[in-house]
DNA sequence: GTCTATAGCGTGATAGAC
DNA sequence: GTCTATCACGCTATAGAC
């Protein structure tokens, strides 16, 4: 790409026009889907018309991609910390939904974005890359599933598959209604679905 | 629309044919997106040219449209049965995830399409008799939390908005996953997905 | 009922001036 | 870096023959 240099202060400023133009394309993406979104959309929410764009980028596909990188990197630095940790593996799962809640809270509409667009991805020959950290997350949280189950903190009774999928849909599906800024904080939202994770919504004295 | 007489035989056959295009555009909306799939694409898939479809269809959003209006009608004969029962408030939120979980078996493509084009039908005017219903499941689920609460059954320390949430959404998800006829039967993923709705994945002696 | 043919428009992307 | 101008293509939908 013509656009990128590797120097200081003129390569950075370039940078942060470029990531300020990032958070246009996730808002309108999330927004609107990605097949729904045109440059142009795109170019009159950034206040340049569309055929600029392609100084920052090669397609409209890029966009989407380095809108997926930049939050993927985020995720994935939390994910390894909390994982080679040595937390229990309740506190373990805890900590990966704390992470991916702080995601959705910070990183809205990019997190709205993957999870909208994820058929894209995976079908698309061009983020395989991307779609493979999806394969990571799975095997990240059923391996601590299967710890869990081993140390006696977690019901041994349970597909392994099946609960992974309650615990991956349950927490992700929050970024469709949950709004940053809203009445109801990220705290509050991770204290009750924490406890309906692990407690369920029935009575213990039913 | 021309298309439409009400005479016996020959309405019942072009119904059943319409119908029968109305399935083959849930399967390509399903897998592709509504913005994404073209009415060339469903054409072909039905052995006919784009232009044919217009016999049957006044545009490409009313196919859309009377794919939900066929799933609704499905869920609402039920979803009315288990409301108006005088079974115990858990039974009744029972009663009304089975139907969902019927509903992702046996109309998958339906199911999946009301799903992903969830946007599309709150925002565009002309579907807002059918988003309206997701309202009315909110206040039959809700309803149901609220009874359950006051007979004990559920946990009280809940904030009933949220619960709602996390019920609707861990249930319809399974859309997304779910494959009707494949190794796990819609029966085994209900037996799991009640149990971890109702009593959590910790263990019970954790 | 399905076809041929196409109107009319919006799309992603590019070339080159400034 | 952004603009003007536009290309080439794909889209929904329609008119009218058969």
């Amino acid at each position: 790409m013509a656009s990128r240099t590797s120097q200081g202060e003129e390569s950075s400023y370039r940078e942060s026009r470029r990531d300020r133009l990032l958070s246009t394309c996730a808002e309108l993406i999330a927004r609107k889907g990605f097949a729904s979104t045109t440059v142009r959309d795109i170019g009159e929410a950034a206040g340049l018309l569309s055929g600029s764009l392609y100084y920052y980028f090669d397609s409209k596909e890029s966009m989407l991609e380095q809108i997926i990188v930049k939050l993927q990197a985020y995720l994935w630095q939390r994910y390894d910390e909390v994982a080679s940790s040595d937390l229990s593996p309740r506190a373990k799962l805890e900590g990966v939904l704390r992470v991916s809640l702080d995601a959705i809270d910070q990183y809205n509409d990019e997190v709205r974005v993957y999870q909208n667009e994820s058929k894209l991805l995976e079908e698309n020959e061009r983020f395989q890359e991307r779609a493979a950290r999806s394969k990571d997350f799975e095997r990240m949280v059923t391996g601590i599933l299967r710890d869990g189950i081993a140390t006696g903190e977690f019901r041994a009774d349970l597909r392994i598959e099946v609960a992974f999928r309650f615990i991956r849909d349950s927490v992700w599906t929050i970024v469709h209604w949950y709004r940053p800024g809203g009445e109801l904080g990220i705290d509050e939202v991770a204290k009750d679905y924490l406890s309906m994770l692990f407690g369920g919504i029935a009575s213990p004295n039913g």
